[in-house]
Order: C-alpha cells, then sequence, then structure tokens
DNA sequence: ACAATATATATGCTAAGACATATATATTAT
DNA sequence: ATAATATATATGTCTTAGCATATATATTGT
C-alpha cells in the first residue's frame, strides 16, 4: 500500500524554483524527449558528477523528471506535468532555452558522444540516448516522485 | 540620448528566478491586465510596504513590470515579454495562479479596496486600477528596465 | 560459487553566496 | 510638513558547489 500522503501536484513556485538554474535548464535541454544517461551528461555539461547527480535529485524532487534504472547506469527523462498549464510552460521553457546558443552546442556534444562513445575513456559501452514512448510520459506524470 | 546597452531580453533563468516566489506570483496575479498602485498591494497582500517595493524592483529588473510615476504614486503593471515563448509562460502562469484559493482572495480584497476607499486608513484618494492599453504593453516589453 | 575490485551513481557535510524580512533612512511629490 | 515610495543595512534562512564517502551493480580471478 502506498503512501498518498505528499499530493504531488506542482505547485507553481516548486516549478519555477526547478527551472531557475542555468544547469538544470541544460540538464533538461539535453533530455528533449529523449531517455539519457547520467554518464552522458557529465562528460556534455563538463562537471563533476555529484554536482549532476544533485541536480538531478533536484529535478527528480519537482517532479520534472523520472528516473530508471538499467544495471549500473540510470535513464533520466522528463516527465510532462500533468496539469496543463504546467504541461504547456515546461513545452514553452524547452523550446526557449533550445535557440541558446550554449544549449545548442551542448546538444550537438551528445550527438558526437553518442555517435562516438570510443571517444569516452572512462565509460564502457554505456547506453545511447532513447526516445519515450508517449503512454510513459503520460503514466509518470500521474505518479511521480515514486520511481526513485 | 539613450544608452541601449543593457540589451534586456529576458534570459530563461531571470524569467523563472523572478517566478519562483509566492509573493511576487501574488503581485503579479493581482496585476493581471489592469495597473495596479502600490498601496493596494501593501493592503491586500496585508504586509509592509518596503517588502512590496523590494519584490516590486525585483520583478522590475527581471523586466517582467514596469512602473510609472504618477504624482506621488507609483503604478506598476505586468510587461508582455518581447520573446513569444516567455510571453506565452507568463500567459500560462497567470492562468495557472488565478486558480488558487489565495489568489482569489486576493482579487477579491483588491476589488473591495477599490470599491471602498474609505477603508484605507492610510491612504488619500489613491488612484484606482486601471486596465493597460495593448500598444502600451508592447512598447514597453520592447524597452524594459527604462522607466524606473 | 565466492571474494576482490572496478565502475556508475547517490548522498552527507561544510563553506560561500543569494535571497527574504525587518528596521531605519532617504527621496519625491503635495 | 506630510504622505507615498524607494533604498541601505543587518540578520536569519535557503541554495549551491566541492569534497569525501556510501551504495549498487558489474567484472574478474580463484
Amino acid at each position: 500500500m502506498e503512501k498518498r500522503t505528499a499530493r504531488s501536484r506542482a505547485v507553481p513556485q516548486q516549478l519555477f524554483r526547478a527551472l531557475a538554474d542555468r544547469t538544470r535548464l541544460r540538464l533538461l535541454n539535453l533530455m528533449g524527449e529523449q531517455e539519457i544517461c547520467v554518464c552522458y551528461f557529465v562528460e556534455v555539461i563538463g562537471t563533476n558528477q555529484p554536482k549532476i547527480s544533485r541536480h538531478l535529485a533536484y529535478l527528480r524532487r519537482a517532479g520534472v523528471v523520472t528516473a530508471r534504472r538499467s544495471g549500473k547506469w540510470m535513464h533520466y527523462r522528463i516527465v510532462v506535468p500533468a496539469d496543463a498549464r504546467a504541461a504547456s510552460i515546461l513545452r514553452n521553457t524547452l523550446d526557449w532555452v533550445s535557440q541558446d546558443p550554449q544549449m545548442q552546442r551542448d546538444r550537438q556534444r551528445l550527438t558526437r558522444a553518442s555517435c562516438a562513445p570510443q571517444s569516452f575513456v572512462r565509460l564502457q559501452a554505456a547506453p545511447l540516448p532513447a526516445p519515450v514512448p508517449k503512454r510513459e510520459l503520460a503514466a509518470a506524470a500521474r505518479a511521480p516522485e515514486r520511481n526513485v
């Protein structure tokens, strides 16, 4: 039986606080429609791993992303919010930030990293980014914070 | 001749930081489509004036609102962002927060305050809230941060 | 199968910075 | 002078980055 105490309906401030950080926006920009492994974030953003995990945890607590474990890898993807307004805000945000030069560079670096895995010295066959089926997005939106 | 250095095109983090505070959301909710005098904010939010002014200054720096002086009163109104995505985000935000009970109570209190100015002990004939003409909104969006 | 080790990710802790509030003071207009 | 608003300062609180460490899974050797 699951505790259902935390209603988890995103309150506006929460969403905005989650979006009010450059690193987190870069992470969301990299996810877009696909599922991405932490190791790629570390490589593309070019910072230490704990910092990435921290920000991902922040986004997870805010219900903006969800995580899935596959062996030793963790895959993160965006969760479309249940509330239509929140969903629209998130969509506009992704469109908006995608115009930023650094964000575009990030995406290019992700593509290169994905296509040339041998460039990852420290990574052994890290799973490639993969698109997420629509219905999974919807399901996750209804019960965020669960699949931690 | 005006300095045009600060391009003032809102960068996403800035907008979200501005929106990531309850008091600021309440202020925006009260403005909606109309121009409102600081004294009403103080009365409706029910807090001290410096706090209100501070948050208004924050919103002003973020390019979300603009101010107009009229005698000893300052009128604040929302500036529709130049970027279409940002504008959409702001619109969705206003719609979203307007569903919140406290926000609705705020608007009711504003109406009562506007209709019964004698209840303002400290205020001498404070100017009523007034709708803002469309073209002014657009003009302000092009040059935020100016009319401080 | 088991132990030892490596890899990927997460989390505690702490110091630095950002922000919110309250109070006091300054500015601007009447 | 007085009313309305803005700003400066001090203080408490929250956020973040950085480091070290913990956990989980995989791999290797015996």
